[in-house]
RNA sequence: AGGUCUGUAGUGAAAUGGUAUCAUCGGGGUCUCCAAAACCCUUGUUCCGAGUUCGAAUCUCGGCAGACCUG
């Protein structure tokens, strides 16, 4: 048995990598990108579904406030002219929550661990693609060093704090914690709030056992054991800067300013989790007129380029954690 | 052609004649429940030439470039 992983920056093209994969070991994707868990959020973060085929989403199960359902990809898309498929291949995991719902990294392991144990059982290749390396990290290893959930009353009111007021309150409450952290920690409010969540919960929840890192999943499925088989994606910046430069503007072409200004209407807002998303931020100013379109598309650019460089750190700190042999060449 | 104003990192700005500063971009990184987030570190600048001065981005002269005004 085993699980297939097609990560990598940005536009440069893990889906259709993932459908050959699919063709090839008779699978199954799983959406692995923090943007497109978001239901509505179709055209801007990419989603690989034609627009005619909303009815082909099926809703298989709900865990907790999340919904756990499949589209069938077709085995033709205008977005994918080069790749015709055989058969129609389900990708999981895109729309689980309303765009105004908070959702983690933790979440995200709970729901696709789930749905992987569903495609294994059904004796077919689960194949994750996405780019975001904190859900495959969570999902993958065992990160729980504790049980503290996130409060999000707690964080609201935090927030309020300046950056000097939050260090001082986790010093307050435990000075090892603050002193132990980097300097990257130190100043980022996120961080700290995270921290002060942690270290004023009940202490029977703020440690928790770690298992053995090795066979972490397969022992959370119950398998005796589960190859993982990675597929990375890079690309030089000058390379990335033309794909994301005309990936922007086919998203304009798409209807991406038609998107944002229905989601507007909806009641959607600038802050709520989903719409902090690349694009969407810029877009929310054009329509609003507070923002000409040539600058919204330059800085959407800018943020596209600056977030892949991101993922990049990131994946291959991952890759080096994890030990990871890529085949992401073959 | 004449006049006025302006030339400072790639970009936008700051600096009573006294260590050229800030933002942003670029580069590198951090991050065990917000990760398309948040944060940390970092390369790089006074249009050219001459003069005044202990000392010039700053004052003077000349050149060059741009903006505007007037025939």
């Amino acid at each position: 048995m085993k699980l297939i992983i097609v990560t990598g920056q940005t536009a440069t093209g893990k889906t259709n990598k993932a459908l050959e994969l699919a063709e090839k070991y008779n699978g199954e994707l799983i959406n692995c990108d923090s943007r497109q868990i978001y239901k509505g959020l179709d055209i801007i973060t990419g989603k690989d579904i034609p627009k005619s085929v909303e009815s082909r989403w099926s809703l298989v199960e709900r865990i907790d406030d999340f919904d756990i359902g499949f589209y069938s990809l077709p085995t033709t898309n205008d977005q994918r002219p080069a790749c015709q498929l055989a058969r129609p291949i389900p990708i999981w995991l895109y729309d689980i929550v309303d765009p105004q719902q908070h959702f983690s990294s933790f979440e995200y392991a709970q729901c696709a661990t789930a749905v992987i144990g569903d495609i294994l059982s059904r004796k077919k290749t689960p194949i994750l693609v996405g780019g975001t390396g904190f859900y495959l990290r969570h999902l993958l290893t065992d990160m729980a060093q504790n049980k503290v959930e996130p409060d999000w009353n707690l964080r609201a009111e935090l927030s309020l704090l300046t950056l000097n007021q939050l260090q001082d309150k986790l010093k307050k409450i435990d000075k090892d914690e603050y002193e132990g952290l980097n300097n990257s920690e130190k100043n980022n409010p996120q961080r700290l709030i995270r921290r002060i969540e942690i270290t004023s919960a009940p202490k029977d929840l703020q440690t928790v056992k770690q298992t053995n890192n090795d066979n972490y999943l397969a022992n959370l499925l119950g398998l005796k054991s589960l190859a993982f088989e990675w597929r990375f994606f890079f690309k030089e910046r000058e390379e990335l800067e033309l794909l994301i430069r005309n990936r922007v503007q086919n998203r304009l072409d798409e209807g991406a300013i038609d998107e944002v200004k229905k989601l507007l209407d909806k009641g959607y807002q600038e802050n709520d989790p989903g719409m902090k998303t690349i694009g969407y931020q810029q877009l929310i100013g054009v329509v609003k007129g507070k923002c000409d379109l040539e600058t919204a598309v330059n800085e959407w650019t800018v943020r596209e380029l600056q977030y892949a460089k991101r993922q990049k750190t990131y994946l291959k700190k991952l890759e080096r954690d994890l030990y990871i042999d890529n085949l992401s060449a073959q």
